[in-house]
RNA sequence: AGGACCAUAGCUCAGUUGGUUAGAGCGCCACCUUGACAUGGUGGAGGUCGGCGGUUCGAAUCCGCCUGGUCCUACCA
């Protein structure tokens, strides 16, 4: 073995050799165990966010099939429609000049295609980098045929049913990549805006109660002033009672609108007027439906001026009766041109009274960045009212779990209002609806044409075109769980897998997906899709800013794994830029906080990393400084395993039946590596991933390292020790490294097998050639085996050897030096540990000689400590500098005096002897009594020490 | 506006039903290349547990209010 630890070369050869044998697959044994990887985008690459989710589900995966359950990670990726599409037509832009319409539907597809198989095969590297054990036999992709089949299935039956519909609706619509997208792709950002109040006419010579012949009219959208249908007062405002039931004359257009009556209308604001637009504004769509008003749509898809507007009823049909003439001037604008225009045209009529500055909220794309617009068009919708109460259910009667639970609140509010769901998209890379219209615009759905036709019994010959959307990207992986496993097929890995054990995915698409997924799972298996939601946060920087290019703060989980120089680190965090001005701050700060670039670390130290974080339900700051420890952390794994083998290969390690001798140290690990498997088990099974990396962390580092190693040198090294002893020191040395190592594998997979390979024949626990620790059992705690009184000494023993540390380190005597130390006062019981552990003290805290003194009073003059009740005393006559040593005491003195004083205080307060429970008493007490003896021993070294 | 979560050492974080001399890692200081490991060893410094009040014999822990931060939902004509 290499004197330190280099992942690098391990983790490949590793991962290999596991995909290679087929190791990931459920072995067909045990009680199911299933998790489905929440779908990467298939042109993605992996983030921060990613490696965190994989190490979880690949630590949890792991555990579970060493205890022997039927174990299936479902892998594969997601199509994700807009984002997918995004990027490709980009591509085809710079490439080739060309926008998707120049290519045409069928061309961009083969391109998208063509990228996906170019592309799609980065993420999937980046997942086995990370050392997931997921399924790669039964990879899935949403567009995959199966799952076309899962998704059309979907579609007909919610069709058939009545819980899709069509229909002409005001949708948020984004007019630069013109599709409609739901509420939950719009990021509202709060923005300084304008406010204008404007002159609305009252039409034949009607006047307000004030005499005035105009309504005000405030908005932050002029540009819809040319869609409105009408002005609103409030029923209950006076001021304008009279007024209801007449007429305003629309300034530029010339349109005569009502004056209706709603509650949306706020007395307290502005002038109490308001005016509706009903086809470009959502509360206008609601005042519109109560009033009967109809829907005027002044703009093009591209959020362009219309030549003349469109008039539509409630239900979406045309209206021939109204007035659509708009002024030419306006014809063709884009929407913000448009507003400063009517802005100006408003101002030369002399209808703008005031211009006020306002704090609004405006709704972007989080695609395209563009401000979204309400929009009138013809989309699908599920309607999802009665798919959202058995979800509802599901959580509230505990078939699903969230951990942690507060989340539940959080889906319960969301799901208790929740507004049908539009899942058609103006795009073209997704599933493409499965709905056939005929001349007359008659709707067919089903599976295929023919289908359509022999289900609507439609003539041969009659001709029909498919719709030409797709489906919003979440409602195909609304499906994942149990299309995956070959829905609507009655498949035996559905039986087997279905419902899932737990979904590991971050709060952020609680909404978008696990929502979704619960309501279309439940309607069409009948089952949840997960028993639990594991739900963690985001992972951040070290600052706790989000990660993101324009911030050039961003971290590649790769780039902590195989490390990277400072120049293309820099290049990674500054090239292609959306905004090229940041860069040269962004490099700066980078040369600052990593002035050498990153180092390699492996998958292990980065996994650690994310699993000693990995607290339930917050955000987490990623931390250099840890990730630097696990690395050190895995050396010393590296390098005890190093010490084990040197002792132990071609060695009698006890396995073979001769006979074997346990020493206080063996027992006493042995003990403890019970106790840690039953804290490492029981924090897998809480998802508490922070609190089993550090039992195990303080295991390997402060006990098997810091201590056993040490004790298990003397009985090594020393002739003295019979065969027996040795025997049994090898054995334990290398079993409970052994049992170290299955501990650590879900944690860190590469490391533990690289070393296992050498330790378990040494241990007997290799069964076969050509075994792997994936396949072992997860260590059982054997509770015959702690030992209690193995732990009392060992404490003994620890105690005293720190005790001598402590004085050579306050007496400044050099570490090396071999000193003469005497033990007094004390029981029966530590005189006979000391004659039992003489050859340990001797050797682990550098002692020429150790003894038991009688009489306390023949002491020579000495530093010392307290171990319990015996005084450990190392001999000093001109070794100490008097004043220090006084100063030194006095100042511990003052210490236990304020330890005193806080139990005495304690302890004369009635209440607490009278109310606490006996044992706490008791322990103040004994507590009181420590410290006294503590504080005498240090008042009789100071008198000794003055009468020098 | 409503709600959630958070505030513990210089930094990143543990602290499970109230009782610990409040812990870990990193960083810092001192000493040490001892035959697994300097990606190491030994010892150490460092905290009025955000503030105020309450409940209790006893509060980092429970309750209320306040301050600061993060986020979600809604609204903003």
């Amino acid at each position: 073995m290499d004197k330190t630890y280099q992942p690098e070369q391990i983790e490949s050869r590793w991962y290999q050799r596991w995909e290679n044998d087929q190791r990931f697959a459920p072995s067909g044994q045990g009680e199911p165990y299933a998790i489905m990887i929440p779908p990467p985008n298939v042109t993605g690459s992996l983030h921060m966010g990613h490696a965190f989710q994989d190490t979880i589900m690949d630590t949890l995966t792991r555990w579970r099939r060493m205890q022997g359950r039927n174990t299936l990670w479902q892998v594969g990726t997601d199509h994700a429609g807009i984002a997918t599409q995004m990027l490709v037509e980009r591509k085809v832009a710079a490439e080739e000049g060309k926008s998707r319409h120049d290519l045409g539907r069928d061309a961009f597809i083969d391109k998208v295609w063509e990228w996906k198989n170019e592309s799609g095969g980065q993420i999937t590297r980046q997942l086995r980098r990370m050392g997931a054990s997921v399924d790669w036999s039964r990879e899935r992709f949403t567009m995959d045929d199966g799952f076309y089949k899962a998704v059309q299935e979907v579609f007909v039956r919610l069709y058939d049913e009545g819980l899709i519909y069509r229909g002409k609706r005001l949708v948020n619509w984004d007019p630069t990549l013109n599709t409609a997208i739901s509420d939950l792709e719009v990021e509202n950002r709060d923005q300084q805006g304008q406010f204008w109040h404007f002159r609305y006419p009252l039409a034949n010579g009607v006047k307000t109660d004030a005499g005035l012949d105009y309504l005000v009219v405030a908005t932050t959208r002029p540009e819809t002033l040319l869609g409105d249908s009408a002005v609103a007062v409030n029923p209950e405002d006076e001021r304008y009672a009279s007024l209801v039931g007449k007429f305003v004359e629309l300034p530029l257009v010339g349109r005569r609108i009502p004056i209706v009556a709603d509650e949306h209308a706020d007395m307290e604001k502005g002038s109490g007027c308001v005016k509706i637009t009903p086809a470009h504004d959502f509360n206008d769509y609601e005042v519109g439906k109560r009033a009967g008003l109809p829907l005027i749509n002044v703009f093009t898809k591209n959020a362009h001026i219309l030549e003349a507007a469109e008039a539509f009823d409630l239900q979406g049909r045309p209206l021939a009766d109204i007035d659509t003439q708009l002024p030419s001037t306006y014809a063709g604008m884009d929407r913000f041109a448009a507003r400063k225009a009517v802005v100006a045209d408003m101002e030369a009529a002399g209808l703008l009274e005031k211009t006020e500055t306002v704090n609004n909220t405006l709704p972007y794309g989080d695609r395209s960045g563009d401000v979204i617009e309400p929009l009138l068009t013809d989309q699908w919708f599920v309607a999802v009212e009665t798919l959202a109460k058995p979800a509802i259910e599901a959580v509230e009667n505990g078939d699903i779990q969230f951990v942690p639970k507060n989340y539940e609140n959080m889906y319960f509010s969301w799901m208790r209002d929740l507004q049908d769901w539009c899942i058609s998209r103006q795009l073209w890379w997704g599933h493409r609806i499965p709905a056939w219209y005929d001349a007359e615009g008659n709707v067919y759905v089903a599976r295929t044409a023919e289908e359509a036709r022999a289900k609507y019994s439609l003539a041969a010959d009659l001709e029909l075109s498919q719709d030409e959307d797709v489906l919003d990207t979440w409602f195909s992986s609304g499906l994942w769980t149990f299309g995956t496993l070959g829905w609507p097929e009655q498949t035996p890995e559905l039986a087997t897998f279905h419902p899932t054990s737990v979904l590991v995915t971050g709060f952020d698409i609680i909404f978008f997906w696990v929502a979704r997924m619960i309501m279309l799972t439940l309607k069409f298996t009948g089952q949840v899709p997960f028993k639990q939601v594991y739900v963690h946060g985001l992972v951040r920087d070290g600052q706790g800013q989000k990660m993101s290019k324009s911030k050039g703060n961003v971290l590649d989980p790769i780039d902590l794994i195989d490390g990277i120089d400072l120049e293309a680190l820099v290049e990674k965090r500054t090239g292609n830029m959306m905004q090229p001005q940041k860069a040269k701050a962004i490099e700066k700060a980078t040369r600052g906080e990593f002035p050498e670039g990153i180092e390699a670390h492996g998958t292990d130290a980065l996994r650690y990393t994310f699993l000693s974080q990995a607290t339930t339900g917050r955000d987490i700051k990623f931390d250099m400084g840890r990730l630097d420890g696990y690395r050190n952390f895995c050396n010393k794994l590296w390098n005890a395993s190093r010490y084990v083998l040197m002792n132990a290969e071609g060695e009698d390690c006890g396995v073979d039946g001769g006979k074997v001798e346990l020493s206080l140290a063996d027992r006493w690990i042995i003990s403890r590596l019970q106790q840690t498997e039953v804290q490492v088990t029981k924090a897998m099974e809480e998802f508490r991933f922070d609190h089993a990396s550090q039992a195990l962390y303080d295991f390997i580092w402060n006990e098997y390292c810091d201590w056993y190693l040490e004790l298990s040198k003397p009985v090594l090294w020393d002739d003295s020790a019979s065969a027996e002893a040795k025997r049994g020191t090898r054995r334990t040395l290398v079993r409970v490294l052994e049992a170290i190592l299955r501990l650590a594998h879900p944690m860190m997979p590469y490391i533990s097998e690289e070393i296992w390979q050498r330790v378990a024949p040494l241990a007997g626990t290799l069964s076969a050639e050509g075994d792997s620790i994936m396949n072992q059992p997860w260590p059982v705690a054997d509770e015959s085996k702690i030992d209690e009184s193995a732990t009392r000494d060992i404490e003994w023993l620890k105690g005293v050897i720190i005790a001598v540390r402590n004085i050579r380190a306050e007496m400044n005597i050099a570490p090396g030096k071999p000193l003469d130390v005497m033990l007094t006062k004390g029981e029966a019981a530590d005189q006979q540990r000391l004659e039992a552990n003489r050859l340990f003290l001797a050797k682990l805290a550098k002692l020429s000689s150790i003894n038991w003194l009688d009489n306390p009073a023949e002491a020579p003059l000495s530093a010392t400590q307290l171990v319990g009740e015996m005084e450990v005393l190392v001999p000093m006559a001109d070794l100490i500098d008097k004043d220090a040593e006084l100063a030194r005491l006095t100042k511990e003195i003052d210490k236990q005096d304020k330890l005193i004083q806080g139990i005495e205080r304690k302890l004369s307060n009635e209440g607490f002897v009278a109310k606490a429970p006996a044992a706490v008493v008791e322990k103040e007490r004994s507590k009181l009594a420590e410290f006294q003896a503590a504080r005498r021993l240090l008042v009789e070294q100071q008198e000794k020490i003055s009468a020098l």
